[in-house]
DNA sequence: TGGCAAAACTGATAAATATCAATTTTTTAG
DNA sequence: CTAAAAAATTGATATTTATCAGTTTTGCCA
């Protein structure tokens, strides 16, 4: 694939914050790979060797629960980097990496990720600062799962998903789930999430057609995600 | 108080990292501070000035979550130092910390962080480091909020205070709290922690006096926190 | 140190959520 | 395109958890 010097989904990351010789340095060693739906590309407890940028596609970032069950943790999608979290901390991936679509990503090595913090602090800076607000939201997170009731954290998620993913052509949100997924996001059984989505159907806050969602009263689903 | 240069509490936080010239610079920067139990150190949405090392004490991190109730989402002590995130992030504090204690706290201006981050590359890997590993944590507790019982969180957060807190010399967990703190800590009604931490005691595997909490059988606490 | 407010506790009941079983619909692989 | 597998759905029921109301105990401080 093209050069990382002249690739535009640097602009949706930290990697804009390299200058020209760092970016070249980073194609000479890049690895591009493709991904199917459905396959691994992180998986919980490995250790991990580099970072990986996503050029297309979306993605589920999950924890495997004693129970069984995959908590689904958080969304992402193109132009976001991958393996941050575990490089930095030296520790091996704390969540496992699936792809929902077909995919395209390039694979940097730990060794020049490691030569461009110590040598470009504002790139150092800005990962500190992603990071971190990564903190911020799995706090936020934590509160939810927490506090809110199923209904209530169905409501969050539904506009977090709009947020993160936006909507088609349609005004569907961009992004298919299955229901278990849903379930395994908001962390329910999956008849639960469908009598849920079914409720909020029938009361109009969204409209349904098979795995796409549309939302049709934001403002209710916000009353909803609070308790009202 | 004492000065940076010559205090012991930097071997357990990320102050050790830095030379001494750099914690010279700390201690005539710094301001050192007292709290009372039930103080409140940080208050969520306001904007970081700094970030504050505590020397003695203990601490709740909570969220306030739109029904009224607080989540406590941490628990740190002396040691610890409150703030990165919000400095690094360049974002408000996300959290209200309170002390559970009487509290010695230093408070260390941002400017003199900021400087310390940009000279010292081996302090700021290990505050990516810090906040990476506060990540994994944060996604681990998502993930037992929305996928455990009521009871199993219970047992889970149990072992955790032990592990955080130690015991003291008769074998209490070395922490204090409420009833209602502990129902905050795990996301349930007072009154079901209260039943449960019975159930717990009738099975022998705690005994309780008053607010101290004593761990008689952990591995059916362990047991009990992965649904057996 | 007595009194008072906060915290802890208990029981009864309601509400939310999970589980199990069966059926229908949709997706996918060949 | 079609059969098999996976996913979605629904109903009945069990279990968990919250809520409300009242009582007892504890901690604290004037």
């Amino acid at each position: 694939m093209g050069a990382c010097e002249h690739c535009f989904i640097k602009n949706d990351n930290e990697f804009g914050e390299l200058v020209f010789e760092e970016l070249e340095e980073f194609t000479k060693n890049k690895i591009t790979l493709s991904f199917n739906k459905g396959d691994e590309i992180v998986q919980e407890g490995h250790v991990m060797k580099g970072v990986y940028c996503l050029n297309s596609g979306k993605c589920k970032m999950t924890k495997l629960n004693t129970n069984g069950k995959d908590q689904i943790i958080k969304f992402v999608k193109k132009g976001n980097i991958l393996g941050q979290r575990s490089l930095l901390s030296d520790e091996p991936a704390g969540l496992t990496i699936t792809a929902l679509e077909d995919m395209d990503v390039c694979f940097i090595p730990k060794t020049k990720i490691m030569e461009a913090i110590s040598q470009n602090p504002s790139f150092s800076l800005q990962l500190m600062k992603n990071v971190s607000h990564q903190l911020n939201e799995a706090n936020a997170s934590i509160s939810m799962m927490a506090q809110k009731s199923v209904k209530e954290r169905l409501a969050d998620i539904l506009l977090q998903l709009e947020d993160i993913f936006g909507v088609d052509e349609d005004g569907y949100i961009d992004v298919r789930l299955t229901r278990e997924e849903i379930a395994n996001t908001i962390g329910t059984a999956t008849e639960s999430a469908i009598r849920l989505l079914s409720t909020f159907k029938k009361e109009k806050y969204i409209k349904v057609k098979g795995r796409r969602i549309m939302l049709l009263d934001k403002v209710a689903l916000n009353h909803a995600s609070e308790g009202y």
